[in-house]
DNA sequence: ATTATTACTAGAACAAAATTCTAGAATAGT
DNA sequence: ACTATTCTAGAATTTTGTTCTAGTAATAAT
């Protein structure tokens, strides 16, 4: 958890000497090491950026909290933003996958719609930095970030609608424009999460998942009310 | 617009020399002077926050294209942040306000409700840098202005209850846990709002408010159904 | 096995940017 | 008129992110 596989590294090295001072352990073999570093330098940053945010956050705070070197951490992330970015993708990851294996499941409009708000309710308070971190948005992310993220977006979004397509067609869902379906499942409580989150709020979304997955059924679903 | 009365000053002053360099107009009083500095400050702070957000503006930008010095920009705002608090509290004060009005008024649940979602809807695509500039909320507020804000939120909850209660009392409105009402209601837009100022979505809020508006009542209003 | 290459670590040096400091000018108050 | 205060100015300083150079461990190539 929490180190890419496939490394782009952030710079062109140059010749090869000493390496002693910090491993404390044995001699674990160097992957391992190097991917326990990457690990807590993320750990580490992630406490820091939820607390603060990336601006107020110091690399060498990093440093320091991580017993990281300076050559390390942009050898490893070529950047404070670098490291916000690693997470912001990961966390994104995480939920979206989170989120779809609440829906896929589900067979009917109903339990898939709740299913989803009570997933997003749960997955913010069980990881109240993370779910800060993602978000507070103020990541200025890579061109290729951005393209990456975009990219799996549109997947996700393509996922969901299939899903929604036949129950908008069998008439238990609104037919609506398809940024909107989002927005209506999961607002209510990503604005409760930022209140929780930012102590506007006593009641965790996980507390108040009942209220909020049915309210937003009620909005998406296919109205045949009275008035 | 753009400047607050009681001027909270971030130094302590020294002695008193020059001062001639910068005045292009004849010479207005000094008090207008300043208070033109300040919002011209602000506004080419917004621009430059909203574009690319406060930790990548540098003061320097600001001070050129606000014709401001150093020492002007540090006497009235404290600090980048400071410039960034000062349009923060001002903007949450505007759409506060602007959301109050929108409310009171009306005499119908369904009515106050919508009209909520549609002065936010407007209000977000009416001054899209603002919007995304609040809703970015990568600001760290002093201690001071988190306090005032948090007056100002229990103030507005306030005002915003005072006008449900008859209404959950009529059974119009559900009746639910206070913090709930303001992101059921709102949250759905916000949402909606983000993904149009980052790019994600090409309706904006505007555009979409009338089903937004109908959606938001559907899940708030007390559910007298069929099923 | 030796060598070359690569991935990684380390921290001093650097550069850029935010903020402080010193000083002088306009205005308000007495 | 004099004093205190607010405001402006910009050089000097500090802080902080990042680059650069150098050296070590592991791996691939010969």
């Amino acid at each position: 958890m929490g180190n890419s596989d496939s490394d782009i590294c952030h710079r062109n090295m140059t010749s090869p000497t000493i390496f002693h001072k910090r491993q404390a352990g044995k001699s674990q073999t160097r992957k391992s090491q190097t991917s326990a570093l990457k690990s807590r330098v993320m750990k580490v940053s992630l406490a820091h950026f939820s607390d603060v945010g990336i601006e107020q956050t110091n690399v060498g705070d990093i440093l320091q909290d991580a017993d990281c070197s300076v050559g390390s951490l942009y050898h490893h992330f070529g950047s404070k933003e670098g490291i916000a970015e690693a997470l912001f993708v990961e966390g994104v990851d995480h939920f979206n996958a989170g989120l779809l294996a609440a829906l896929l499941p589900r067979r009917t409009a109903s339990t898939g719609i709740k299913a989803m708000v009570t997933f997003c309710c749960e997955w913010v308070t069980d990881q109240p930095q993370l779910a800060a971190f993602l978000l507070s948005r103020e990541i200025k992310l890579s061109e290729l970030a951005r393209l990456e993220l975009r990219e799996k977006d549109r997947a996700f979004g393509q996922s969901t609608y299939d899903w929604f397509a036949p129950h908008v067609k069998s008439g238990e869902l609104q037919a609506l424009p398809t940024a909107l379906y989002m927005p209506l499942i999961c607002g209510p409580t990503l604005e409760c999460s930022r209140m929780w989150l930012s102590g506007r709020s006593a009641r965790s979304p996980g507390e108040v998942a009942a209220i909020l997955a049915e309210a937003s059924w009620q909005s998406v679903r296919q109205s045949v009310r009275k008035s």
